[in-house]
DNA sequence: ATAATAGTGTCTGTGAGACAGTATTCT
DNA sequence: AGAATACTGTCTCACAGACACTATTAT
């Protein structure tokens, strides 16, 4: 698969906050605190050096038959030029999904997605600028919503095969391995893979999110035995009418059923 | 269960930390930065008021037949006289995991133990004080090499059945749950289990491991077909005689048969 | 002998995987 | 008729779970 850049909109990513955002001073929290002898101390919570924390978010979604994720073209020093996973620091009063749920929505509109945190990473030297911890999410977007937005331009955001992907920054291949393991994990026990399709979809599109994911061919008889047999799927009564072959019946996910696979 | 405090040693928790340890300014770090356009920014790392950082280890042994995990108990605001999973600030230069190891040192003064990072919790306000980000790692030790610290006597530091814990401070009890649970999924796939055993043991044992953290029987005859058909047992040759009743086969783990259960 | 735990084998049901031909639509 | 994809059933094998008796040791 060749290297996609497609189009997707609106402007600000998290990683421009770095750059652009005003200098703020550290707010010099007191807190009183007793100690052990009834001693009244003061807390000070800027007693500490701290590391940055950042949430980067993993945008995974179905595009072309294959198996894609978000990156953004990094502008500056370190890394510049090269594409990185999506991420920004966490406001004080957000909590760490919330943060990663924004960074979602600005750089791609969508809500109500998928989300699962996946790992956190924070050697130092990661980053060289100085100690950044980084709480990584991935998001599974379907295609159709996402379809919406890729209507405007940004060169520096793009969709990328998580099969053919370009050099990325800082340790963000290894994130991208460590959430691919825990999406194909995932995929063989719990309902996951809903998430990476409309609401409405064929068997057969079903299956082809698996192979996609899995990286090989399933048995279309076996894969249909074992989906119905979990009663998870409803029928629409609709059906898939596309090219000149047979229509496919439609279903739908039916999160009522908590059979697990 | 009852609640178990036992003697641990050494003294300084990582907690303490948080009450005793000196002022220390955050260091001004700047690096110069490259624009868009080559202008020449400075880029301030205490733009952003942080978070703060702690890496909590939860550490679980078998002990008296039970899944016990590490506790401390607080001795300051806030939940003052309640029980605490042992966690500390990270320092600047240590990875996560090597804060992990240096706070389980410092509790129990084992090292090269199974040790993996569980999850993060974040949210605002799960610690009254100030903005705390903690990364919780698990900890799995054998009740063996345990042993030889539980002679020291601390008031304020015990081991607890998962089964039977106090109220605990903050959110750590759903810390607790999270971590059980992962426990219990990992024993179904993985070879966890043996962390908790001593390097030679009887398929007893080893099935009371099983058992203990499943929270529920299990077939002796299932259980030990299930397991030798791996091969991930090593017979030692050596036998365990205990009592009146005749003596049991001691096997080692086999970590070259990477066979999965 | 008795007490106490170690150790062993069979049957049955369920689920995974291998495998090929018919059905329906459009041109 | 031909092209293209939807849809369906059987057999075999491996594994999970139910289930009860013999073996070995110390007292």
């Amino acid at each position: 698969m060749e290297e996609q850049s497609e189009a997707m909109g609106s402007g600000i990513s998290g990683r421009e906050d770095w750059r652009e955002e005003k200098h703020e001073q550290h707010a010099q929290v007191q807190v009183s605190e007793q100690t052990d002898n009834g001693e009244a101390h003061q807390y000070d919570v800027n007693k500490y050096e701290r590391p940055s924390v950042t949430v980067d978010v993993l945008m995974m979604s179905l595009r072309q038959r294959d198996l894609q994720i978000l990156l953004i073209k990094r502008r500056a020093w370190p890394y510049e030029g090269m594409w990185a996973i999506p991420g920004g620091f966490i406001n004080m009063n957000e909590s760490l999904e919330s943060a990663a749920k924004r960074e979602l929505q600005e750089e791609t509109g969508v809500q109500d997605v998928y989300l699962e945190q996946l790992y956190t990473f924070g050697d130092p030297g990661r980053d060289p600028r100085t100690r950044v911890i980084t709480v990584v999410y991935f998001a599974l977007l379907d295609s159709e919503r996402l379809q919406v937005r890729a209507a405007s331009d940004a060169a520096d955001v793009g969709w990328f095969s998580v099969y053919e992907l370009p050099q990325l920054a800082f340790d963000h291949q290894e994130i991208v391995d460590y959430a691919l393991n825990r999406l194909r994990n995932k995929l063989e026990y719990t309902t996951i893979a809903f998430n990476l399709l409309p609401e409405q979809f064929t068997l057969r599109e079903l299956q082809r999110v698996y192979e996609i994911i899995l990286h090989k061919r399933l048995d279309k008889r076996n894969f249909r035995k074992k989906i119905l047999s979990t009663n998870i799927l409803e029928d629409t009564g609709a059906k898939k009418m596309e090219g000149t072959h047979r229509p496919a019946r439609l279903y739908r996910f039916n999160p009522a059923a908590e059979h697990k696979l």
